[in-house]
DNA sequence: CGCCATCCATACTGTTGCGTATGGTTGAAT
DNA sequence: ATTCAACCATACGCAACAGTATGGATGGCG
């Protein structure tokens, strides 16, 4: 019929394995990213799987750097501001990196730390984008004339405080959300006094 | 020899089996959490196990109960302050969560939260506990004088970092992380210029 | 002493999953 | 058209694990 490339047969590549199990591992977590379920979720079979990998370990090792990758870039991305924008760009990042922004960005970013507490690999790569998002951050918060101690703690704050609240389970807490995270942002990003006013950009 | 109950002869009861499955919880996650494993941990078969309980699911079921009311009797001891000192008690509260002090709790805490991102029944109890921990924490800003909105914002910032932190691998970012934690902590307690003099008690 | 309830060991079945070996299919180059 | 490399299916062995069935040991009590 046609000579365009429709169906490449289920051709699949090593790239193609890789993001299917990431979704797998933003679904099931690590212990449940195994090669055979995997395999099924893209109808094949995990003859198919040995060719592309060498083992599993190779796979894992594989969706690791991949993620590390991409989380750089996104951070170094987020944390351009234009001179004088760098407050505002610091809400940003709180914004985007916050759990709704993303809900499957931060399904993975869970997954792989839950993944780093027990094994050294996973340990390298979180502690590789950790240094540097905290230094891209805290560049932020020194463009903004906080001073540099200070600029480390506000930045490991808004990291821990991202991070930590994906894991908490607060429905019936605060029935304005929005609010409540509005007054975290203005804590974490120039709280000097209580009721700042942060009309920020 | 002598008739003191020196060893009651490995005796289980349904006790050491939960404690000993925290253990394996807090070490391995629950996916580790095998009863063939567990069984050899603490030297028996498993037909010791279905004795004490229905199934697998009994004894994670058995554990979350167990989990929730250790940490609901703590969390209302931990924020229980004398009049005059509930400044101190906010900083003793980030003190005693944050992860160094008793790693064990943290790495369960940490299991048990990633258990529930995937678990109906685990997110409940996670909810049950996250609700009475912001409630008490947020009682103890009040009593210092903080307005109900911002005691709301500022008790979800502490939960959310002291979990957050616990997730983060920052060895080479500060060299003086005593000091970022001790200003993180003002951050949290009672930010109103940055650099407040927390000489509490 | 003998009986019964408690507690555990042993021995099975069935399932899931990793990794390997080997053969089949497809498309592109000669 | 033949051939070869890339890609996948099938079929195997092996281990870990959930759950069941059943029998054995142990201790208190009548």
């Amino acid at each position: 019929m046609d000579s365009t490339p429709a169906k490449p047969r289920t051709q699949l590549d090593r790239d193609s394995w890789i993001a299917a199990a990431t979704d797998v591992l933003a679904e099931e977590g690590i212990a449940g990213l195994r090669v055979e379920v995997l395999a099924k979720r893209l109808k094949v079979t995990k003859g198919s799987f040995y060719w592309h990998f060498q083992d599993r370990r190779d796979l894992l090792l594989a969706i690791l750097t991949q993620w590390r990758d991409g989380r750089i870039r996104d951070i170094v991305k987020q944390t351009k501001a234009a001179p004088g924008e760098e407050l505002a760009q610091i809400y940003h990042v709180i914004e985007v990196y916050s759990a709704n922004r993303s809900r499957r960005g931060m399904m993975i970013e869970l997954a792989v730390r839950d993944w780093a507490r027990r094994d050294p690999d996973a340990a390298a790569i979180v502690a590789e984008v950790d240094e540097t998002r905290l230094r891209c951050a805290r560049e932020l918060f020194l463009a903004c004339g906080v001073p540099p101690q200070e600029a480390s703690s506000r930045c490991m704050l808004l990291y821990a405080y991202v991070f930590g609240v994906s894991l908490m389970i607060y429905d019936n807490f605060d029935n304005d959300v929005a609010r409540l995270k509005q007054d975290i942002s203005d804590l974490i990003a120039c709280s000097r006094s209580p009721r700042t006013d942060h009309t920020a950009v």
